[in-house]
DNA sequence: TATCCAAGGTAAGTT
DNA sequence: AACTTACCTTGGATA
């Protein structure tokens, strides 16, 4: 096993684990105590994160095992995961650099403020893919156990310093599940959804990762061709899975904050209203705007700000 | 202990 | 194109 460290002074805006990983954009990560989202007094803010990497990222599936203590983050990993880390929370985003170029807007100014080191990861987007389609009506939290009973029990198993991982789900993998027994995984109405979406990625006549590179609209549609992919979700695997920035998901947070604060962005369409915000919000990092702003309602309550 | 309700929306059908 | 409606499941709130 390789440890290392990196040291959080080194990272343009610092970095906070624990917001990162745990305000709801990201199901990659685990957090080791089983405690993801537990809000009930557990001592917080140095508990280890893990995550399998797939074979496309790593090489090989390859346990990485993450925790932020006393201004740095420590890993531990069968390889450096140095790049790996930087990569998939992008420890590289200059966050100052980025408030300066978001608009002087007093919600923005407080949710930034409130939460330094917040970062948007970059998550695989296959597995961004399913969660985000899991994540219709449904709480954060729930999500979360979605994603660990899929890669339970139909994703690879990986030992690693004598304990058993799972990687999530191939789209073979998941293709292979049939529609009962993702219910079973308490998918719900969502089941058919992951089925065929899973389907059209395994049989290659649909990758998430070919939205790449087209104009922000349009990789959008693209997104659109899954099954169970609308616009909202569509947003989220641009922004915290293929690195759109100016992704905007407008979830019911998003509504709520618009409603109250930036009612005038209100445009009835998903996609005239999404313009809207996203030019309120600064554009090319209307994302991180929205991050932030969704991360600080949901634990301050909607009316603040 | 029951019952009710909302949760990071989307697809399909109707106007 | 804009507007309805149904949809699985479950944890937390309310009675």
């Amino acid at each position: 096993m390789e440890t290392g460290t990196i040291e959080v002074d080194s990272l343009a805006g610092g970095v906070d684990l624990q917001a990162t990983l745990e305000s709801g954009q990201s199901c990659f990560w685990d957090r080791a105590d089983g405690r993801m989202y537990d809000e009930s007094g557990v001592a917080r803010g140095s508990a280890w994160y893990t995550a399998v990497l797939p074979p496309d990222l790593a090489g090989d599936d390859e346990v990485v095992r993450v925790r932020q203590t006393d201004g740095r983050l420590e890993w531990e990993s069968s390889t450096d995961a140095t790049d790996h880390l930087t990569h998939l929370l992008r420890l590289d985003d200059d966050l100052p650099a980025i408030q300066r170029e978001l608009p002087d807007d007093p919600l923005i100014e407080t949710a930034f403020d409130a939460y330094d080191g917040l970062r948007i990861v970059r998550d695989p987007p296959f597995p961004t893919l399913i969660t985000f389609i899991c994540s219709a009506q449904m709480r954060v939290k729930r999500i979360h156990t979605m994603q660990r009973t899929m890669a339970r029990r139909f994703g690879t198993a990986i030992e690693f310093d004598g304990e058993t991982y799972h990687a999530f789900p191939t789209p073979d993998q998941l293709a292979a599940a049939t529609v009962d027994e993702l219910r079973d995984c308490s998918l719900g109405y969502r089941a058919p959804y992951v089925a065929e979406s899973a389907r059209l990625v395994a049989d290659g006549e649909l990758d998430p990762t070919d939205a790449r590179g087209r104009e922000y609209e349009a990789a959008r549609e693209f997104l659109k061709g899954f099954m169970g992919v609308g616009d909202k979700v569509a947003d989220c695997i641009l922004l915290f899975s293929l690195g759109y920035l100016e992704a905007v998901p407008l979830d019911t947070w998003i509504q709520t904050a618009i409603a109250e604060h930036y009612p005038d962005c209100d445009r009835g369409s998903y996609t005239e209203t999404s313009r809207a915000i996203r030019e309120a919000f600064g554009g090319q990092y209307a994302g991180y705007a929205q991050t932030h702003v969704f991360h600080y309602l949901r634990a301050n309550g909607p009316d603040l700000g």
